[in-house]
DNA sequence: ATGATCCCTCCCACAGTGGGAAGGTCAATA
DNA sequence: TATTGACCTTCCCACTGTGGGAGGGATCAT
């Protein structure tokens, strides 16, 4: 099949599949006399594997050893498992630190009156001293990862 | 006070204070002869007013509207309230998904013996049928908002 | 005067995703 | 058969927000 019906098989955007291909996630598939790229199912297979781990939160590198790891019949559990559990850790600081902010916000939004007058805790505890509105500093959390390298060599 | 200076007493990095205005989030400094740039205390009160808005996980966007109700006296606080609020709900909603995604794994996760044989319920999980392993599709939660446009004209 | 420590600008990288241009292909329909 | 429309191709660019580093100038203390 073309890379459409691949895309709409497996949830994957055909711009991602190709993405995907080019920094090696996937191998190059098939192509057809005129330049066509063909899928098979078990491509689509693998591609709605690659979805429900981005779903999940994982990011491509660690999709690159899901990957191997789904690929080898005779790898152990615990190697996956150990992966999960960090990315499970990660998701829960992600989110635990989201709360905290949103708290932070909650509990300014909360002493402001919302009315037409300009008084507004929440500006002035942007303003004002540190301590009233960082629940704990310099906790940026990008979604994806930190510090990775290069991989198109 | 040169821009190393303005840096830590602020919280906001030097690449970033010199980001932030060429975005235009930050007014040209004074520079001089030399073409140093030169900031005042006053400066720095609204680099550190900024950093508090991103620890918060405001956007640039987002930022550029508190900063203007902080320095517009006349402002209304419901205004500022009510984008406070919009922001706790992406918050909150963002955390919601991840705590989803953790859950759907650490329920993979617990059913993986972790040993060396190579059944895994979470390699399963990803390569099987979509309901098992996602909480709610397609809620891939950037970090920082969506469509925006170009801000350099 | 020399070296250390600033600072300047400019370019590049990254994740991951989409937009779109310029062009080739394929199937169906008029 | 010729045209149309839906696909496909590659290539480049955008974005957020952040850091790295090169190559060169400025300031300051010893």
């Amino acid at each position: 099949m073309n890379i459409g019906e691949a895309s709409k098989a497996s949830g994957v955007s055909v711009k991602m599949i190709r993405y995907y291909e080019a920094i090696g996630l996937i191998a190059p598939p098939l192509r057809t006399g005129s330049g066509y790229r063909v899928y098979s199912d078990n491509d689509v297979h693998t591609l709605r594997f690659i979805s429900r781990a981005r779903d999940l939160g994982f990011s491509v590198e660690q999709m690159e050893t899901l990957l191997a790891l789904w690929r080898d019949r005779s790898r152990a559990s615990a190697h996956v498992k150990a992966i999960a559990l960090e990315q499970i850790a990660v998701l829960e600081e992600k989110a635990r630190a989201l709360k905290a902010m949103s708290d932070t916000l909650r509990h300014l939004a909360e002493h402001c009156h919302g009315d037409d007058r300009p008084d507004c805790p929440i500006i002035d505890g942007f303003a004002g001293p540190a301590e009233l509105v960082t629940p704990k500093r310099r906790s940026r959390f990008g979604v994806t990862g930190t510090d990775r390298k290069v991989r198109r060599p």
